[in-house]
DNA sequence: CGTATAATG
DNA sequence: CATTCTACG
């Protein structure tokens, strides 16, 4: 058996609602669905869900809507950021909010679910939506900073529980950094750039060579110049592919080695593209 | 000889010119326009008004796009009111602001131009936006009351020069004021509004009874129910006929006297509805 | 450049 | 309910 996972910004669920995600979801029905920057109140957020578990039932892959679980963390600073999990999966239990970090900026970028798959483990899958940063705000900085410090620690907690032959885990999100030069098309120009500073990139290196996380779409894709999954909406930047690599699934070692393959759906975002992020996806046989 | 005054609130000149105005400056070419809720910086204004001097040129009214007078009043609140006034007669001097207000709610709201008429008399065209107020914030009343009452001083002053044989005057814009029951769809229900509220009616009383200026459009219609010139654009009130009206021609007697017939264009605003308002265009004999 | 909110009308 | 502005990305 395997599953999908997807991820993806969507840069405002009704702005992509309006430009026909409904399409994609039709078309993917992912297995776990992580979902960034929502921005919209529940009251917005229902009827859209509504319009997706119906697409799941339309297309045979559940029998009823509520057979699509889902959960969402709305930032308590209306219109900002927001993250959602969507899965026809038995969710065991759900978790809300990055422990340790409370304050409104910081809400509305982490659930944590813990999932059944098909061959009876349990799985611990992480929606995350890091602070974007802005290289001249030194707030925006510190929060941003503020944040992966944070999330170290639960990444710890996580990978030792499945080093200890307890829950996998996968962290799936927009994670605002471009690792390496290959995640980013003009790797010079951006090294003063919030996404790209040497003190952010450190953080991915230590999550894979520290906490032995794997960045399961890199590993199957070896060391290739991209894909991107974001181009900026200034200038003809998705046109001439000018994009970052900001969007990915981290993995626990024995959950990344049952990833199968991936795709980053710039494709399918040129016909109707609803967000300037790509969604990746990737399936995992378990 | 006649010529043909047009007024229109556009409630954003850039909405507006996304929703094809220019068609309706192609279709009526009036010899003096004045145009309020232009709500624009410059930048944004040129071009357009450049749009529509070819426009005027294309058609065969003026020769060339300076032959096209423009003169604009920009709010000093971005993005708020905005006056503008143009015409293909010859202009002798133009006059920015109502004189004796000057703070930065007041501004984008009054143009004067003095025009020379083909039968070589001088007119004194002005160009309006009366504030709207809200009932139930004293501050924004406040405001209108204090406008109203400051237009009161130079309507004399207006009135006086015509009376002894100077210039005549016309005052066109959009005095955010339903006069009479006659003038409003359900005059009842709205008595506590803004825009219909007896204090607010009495000062067209007095235009009109005081200082004699005549209310063209309802002078050449007689007291029939509408023309309504403003509907709202919550519910069907358009589509209904919900309506009030708010824009006017008022002109000292002898001006007045040279009034042929109107056009309140709505049928037009119905093909292509660039605006909440629809333009009054009067025409006159000089 | 595009998605949001908020103020205004 | 449409048009702006501002914040954010």
């Amino acid at each position: 058996m395997s599953i999908t996972i997807a991820t993806s910004n969507v840069n405002g669920v009704r702005a992509a609602a309006r430009k026909d995600v409904g399409a994609w979801v039709s078309a993917k029905l992912p297995d776990v669905w992580c979902m960034q920057e929502v921005r919209a109140p529940q009251s917005a957020i229902d009827p859209i869900f509504d319009d997706f578990a119906d697409r799941y039932v339309k297309q045979g892959k559940i029998e009823k809507p509520e057979d699509l679980f889902r959960v969402n963390d709305i930032c308590e600073i209306k219109g900002r950021a927001g993250v959602a999990l969507l899965t026809t999966l038995p969710v065991l239990d759900t978790r809300i909010g990055l422990p340790g970090l409370s304050e409104p900026v910081d809400t509305g970028r982490w659930i944590e679910a813990d999932v059944k798959t098909p061959d009876g483990h349990v799985l611990t899958v992480i929606c995350i939506y890091v602070h974007s940063g802005m290289a001249d705000d030194a707030l925006k900085m510190k929060q941003k900073f503020r944040f992966l410090d944070t999330m170290r620690s639960r990444l710890e907690d996580l990978r030792d529980e499945a080093a200890h032959g307890g829950k996998q885990a996968v962290l799936c999100g927009d994670f605002n950094i471009a690792h390496t030069p290959i995640d980013i098309k003009n790797a010079k120009a951006n090294v003063t750039h919030a996404g790209f500073m040497p003190s952010e990139r450190a953080y991915i290196d230590t999550w894979l060579d520290d906490l032995d996380y794997v960045d399961v779409m890199r590993n199957l894709a070896g060391d290739i110049q991209g894909p991107y999954t974001w181009w900026s909406q200034r200038g003809r930047a998705f046109d001439n592919n000018v994009g970052w690599r900001l969007d990915y699934q981290f993995a626990t070692p024995e959950f990344a080695e049952t990833a199968q393959g991936f795709t980053v759906d710039k494709a399918s975002s040129y016909d109707t593209r609803w967000s300037d992020h790509a969604a990746l996806e990737i399936t995992y046989k378990v």
